[in-house]
DNA sequence: ATCGAGTATAA
DNA sequence: GTTGCTACTCGAT
């Protein structure tokens, strides 16, 4: 018997002797199946001078008790592998179950035997070595049986192979939140019970789910809410939902620290046994609910914890820089924030109070924002899944450098690659105290520009990586020592081999193909009018990963570490825009500015088609997949000086214009988050009005501000000064405005942990800016002279230096009129 | 005046 | 994931 199914949760089970890898989803047709197939765990020990015979004689005597069952070798094979460009004799060791395998490996290690691979999980090698990927069509062998023991039927495959890259296109999705009683905000999973529990789904065919469970009666008129007797009634109906529903993705904000462990606990306080696994297996969580990272899971429903995709992989592309559900929600679907008082929910639930109602609904929208959040990441998330050959459930918890790792774990397969072994703890610490020397900056000119054209490398760093074939195989070769080409600029020691392309540089070079070639497919999709999300999904999930190879190459924990790789894509780096800085000299342009991959320079008397020669003169020496790209041309850019340097620019701060009017601003006060919105608004008012070529403006609408500050009448949304807090209190040792503001929060029963982004805006008074420094909502008088000197003046003198307008220039009538109306 | 700690951003 | 001879502020000396 075939089936289609496309695969979607994950497990294993060892059932007589045998591992069996369950793979949860759907069929073609929509139905839920679980398809179980045996596989066998191994790992490879490196037998180059060991005697083989006596090794295996030893092998098959081994036993190592365990608590269920001893843990023993089944049977081996030699075969033959790369590891980091030398090729070993290698004994492939299959052993009894997948927990002996690192039982079985520490022994090994301690007979001095060096083993590798002892770390990959085995539904990953699993996954890998049958060349499956999650949620996408794979084809079944096999039998379906009669009495599974599971929620759903079982089939038993003899043989699975995939048929198609494409991925499942419709899925059961099921949103979740959960309200818990928290009086002065003190969260007790112990003491405080659940209040209210909201689901939002949608299932294949769009048609919608809403509910609300809780344990209060009061008058309502909701028709999705359900009130039961108590918490453990609450939690045994959150139970049957998610039983009846039977959704194929649960999804939460911070469920995997903060729902599902929360109900976890409270089901165990209650004796309720969460067994809505498919296989009848509980709710699985990791960590306590105290904001300290941890999982959930449940056997056979995929829990998407929306907010760690967000804050690991998606975040780099938000404006946000709070990952809050309201600030992210805002931003993806545009939704504003429900506005309830959460502090209050304790008060009106101990009266009874009809405001119940608020705090349901706000409940449901919740639930609601955090559905319509994984819609929209779920290409993401999916396309992810498919470059990276793990389940999704994994993906979407990986940082970068897991991702990279594992992706170069999916194609070492294809290569016949070994894998490294991840460092251990002295190789960490060795490693973390190795640095190298990173990007060029250019020092530019202070001044009002005209006229500039900005050229970049695209994707500098990957492009070098594969143009000059860098990775730990190919770094000191043996072929290419004499190989003058093989060596790295500024690096007299290294080379790289100049005679065959290694495993790294190829997977990365095909890396950029796909995505070139994606690019190119999007822009035919977008010309004949097709939706191209899931195109665009792909090309940006590969060109983040892509991008991600060089920290990789340099990152402590990485098993294809390679710090002398790291050091010398960017000696390569520095050395071709150096040298693209001098050709553009030597044919007549002014370079302003350079960071890294971007060169700018005036256009000067010459035309476009100069600037175009140039381009085109530069590719026709550059390797590989290296180019430049003329990014734009921008009318006028200026460039401040460095503070306390009049004649030396600021790196890594400037502002620039474009024909259509946009401005693109850069390290400036405008795009930070620790400066005050009155500063960034002032900043980017005068910044424009200066690109505008509207100097004088620029100067009368900067001293009008001045004077309304002065006044007292800047409202005080635009005061407010928002930092992140990064460690334990107590671990700062000096108190900078911020951590007294945290301390003044702590005290009044708010949660501040590392992560934590507190607010403050400084008033008057007299002694040190920390102790003026007051909560948004106790604000009497904020300190005008404060946010002129260190807020206001700050980001714009610098601007205003250039056009030759001094400080007191920009104070003077202020102080005139400001004293005028006080007076 | 000068320095270390802390924060944040560029690429 | 990386480095930047970044760039700024605050608080301490």
């Amino acid at each position: 018997m075939k089936i289609n199914f496309y695969p979607l949760d994950f497990d294993y089970q060892v059932k007589d002797g045998q591992t069996y890898v369950y793979l949860f989803g759907r069929t073609e047709q929509g139905e839920r199946l679980c398809v179980v197939q045996a596989y066998k765990p191994y790992f490879y020990v490196q037998i180059n001078d060991i005697d083989k015979e006596e090794l295996t004689k030893k092998l098959s005597k081994l036993l190592i008790e365990n608590k269920l069952e001893p843990a023993k070798v089944t049977s081996w094979e030699e075969v033959e592998k790369e590891l980091l460009g030398k090729i070993q004799k290698l004994l492939k060791i299959y052993v009894n179950y997948p927990k002996a395998v690192p039982l079985i490996s520490r022994e090994l290690s301690s007979w001095g035997i060096e083993c590798y691979e002892k770390d990959i999980l085995f539904v990953h090698r699993y996954l890998r070595d049958q060349k499956i990927l999650p949620m996408t069509l794979v084809q079944v062998e096999g039998e379906l049986q009669k009495e599974g023991g599971l929620r759903v039927p079982l089939f038993i495959a003899t043989k699975i192979e995939q048929v198609s890259h494409e991925s499942i296109p419709k899925l059961k999705m099921l949103g979740i939140d959960i309200e818990t009683y928290a009086k002065d905000k003190i969260i007790d999973l112990e003491k405080n019970p659940i209040l209210m529990l909201a689901f939002y789904g949608v299932d294949e065919k769009g048609e919608e789910f809403r509910k609300v469970i809780t344990w209060k009666r009061f008058t309502h008129k909701l028709d999705y809410l359900e009130v039961v007797s108590d918490e453990a009634e609450l939690i045994n109906r959150f139970k049957q939902v998610i039983i009846d529903y039977q959704p194929d993705i649960l999804t939460g904000y911070f469920s995997d620290g903060f729902d599902l462990p929360y109900i976890k606990h409270r089901a165990d306080k209650y004796h309720i046994e969460l067994d809505i696994g498919l296989d009848y297996s509980s709710l699985q969580t990791g960590g306590k609910a105290d904001f300290k990272e941890g999982e959930a899971s449940i056997t056979g429903i995929l829990h998407l914890d929306v907010c760690k995709f967000i804050r690991y992989i998606f975040g780099k592309n938000l404006k946000t820089d709070s990952y809050t559900l309201d600030a992210v929600a805002e931003e993806l679907i545009g939704h504003k924030k429900h506005v309830v008082n959460l502090d209050n929910l304790a008060h009106v639930w101990d009266d009874g109070l009809k405001e119940l109602n608020d705090y349901c609904e706000y409940n449901l929208h919740d639930a609601h924002l955090v559905l319509q959040l994984c819609q929209k990441l779920l290409y993401d998330m999916i396309e992810f899944t498919k470059i990276v050959g793990l389940p999704t459930y994994d993906v979407i918890r990986m940082r970068f450098s897991r991702l990279v790792e594992n992706y170069i774990l999916k194609r070492a397969i294809e290569y016949n690659v070994l894998a490294p072994n991840k460092p251990v703890h002295e190789e960490v610490d060795q490693r973390m105290e190795e640095t190298f020397q990173g990007a060029f900056v250019y020092e530019p000119i202070p001044g009002l520009y005209k006229d500039i054209i900005v050229f970049d490398f695209r994707s500098l760093y990957p492009s070098i990586i594969t143009a000059h074939n860098i990775g730990p195989e190919s770094f000191h070769c043996d072929c290419c020592k004499n190989v003058k080409e093989a060596r790295v600029p500024t690096q007299d020691e290294y080379w790289f081999c100049n005679k065959e392309k290694k495993f790294i540089p190829t997977v990365l070079e095909q890396l950029i193909s796909i995505r070139a070639d994606l690019k190119k497919q999007i822009k035919e999709a977008k010309a004949r009018k097709e939706n191209t999300t899931i195109l665009e999904a792909r090309s940006w999930g590969i060109k983040t990963l892509a991008n991600s190879f060089y920290g990789y190459l340099g990152f402590f924990g990485a098993r294809w570490y390679c710090i002398e790789c790291a050091r010398s894509t960017t000696a390569y780096a520095r050395n071709y825009i150096l040298t693209t800085i001098s050709k553009a000299e030597e044919v007549g342009f002014k370079v302003i500015y350079s960071d890294t991959d971007s060169l700018f320079v005036l256009l000067g008397e010459q035309g476009m088609e100069k600037a175009l020669k140039f381009q085109k003169e530069i590719n026709s020496h550059l390797p590989g997949q290296m180019e430049l790209e003329l990014e734009s041309y921008y009318p006028r850019g200026i460039f401040v000086a460095a503070k306390g340097a009049s004649d030396k620019g600021a790196k890594k701060r400037y502002a620039l214009i474009s024909k259509e009017g946009k401005l693109k601003i850069t390290g400036f006060e405008m795009v930070r988050r620790n400066s005050s919105l009155i500063a960034k608004e002032v900043q980017e008012q005068v910044l424009r009005m200066v690109l505008e070529d509207k100097t004088k403006e620029a100067f009368d609408y900067a001293q009008k501000m001045i004077v309304e500050l002065k006044a007292g009448k800047i409202s005080l949304d635009k005061l407010i000064i928002k930092t992140q807090i990064t460690k334990e209190l107590k671990e700062y040792s000096s108190i900078a405005p911020h951590v007294a503001i945290a301390w003044q929060m702590i005290k009044k029963g708010e949660r501040i942990a590392p992560g934590s982004v507190v607010q403050y805006v400084i008033c008057k008074g007299s002694g040190l800016v920390r102790d003026r420094a007051k909560l948004p909502t106790e604000v009497k008088d904020y300190d005008a002279e404060y946010y002129l000197n260190n807020q206001v003046l700050p980001a714009i003198s610098s601007i205003f230096a250039v056009l030759g307008y001094s400080e007191e220039e920009l104070t003077k009538r202020s102080s005139q009129i400001g004293l005028g109306k006080f007076f």
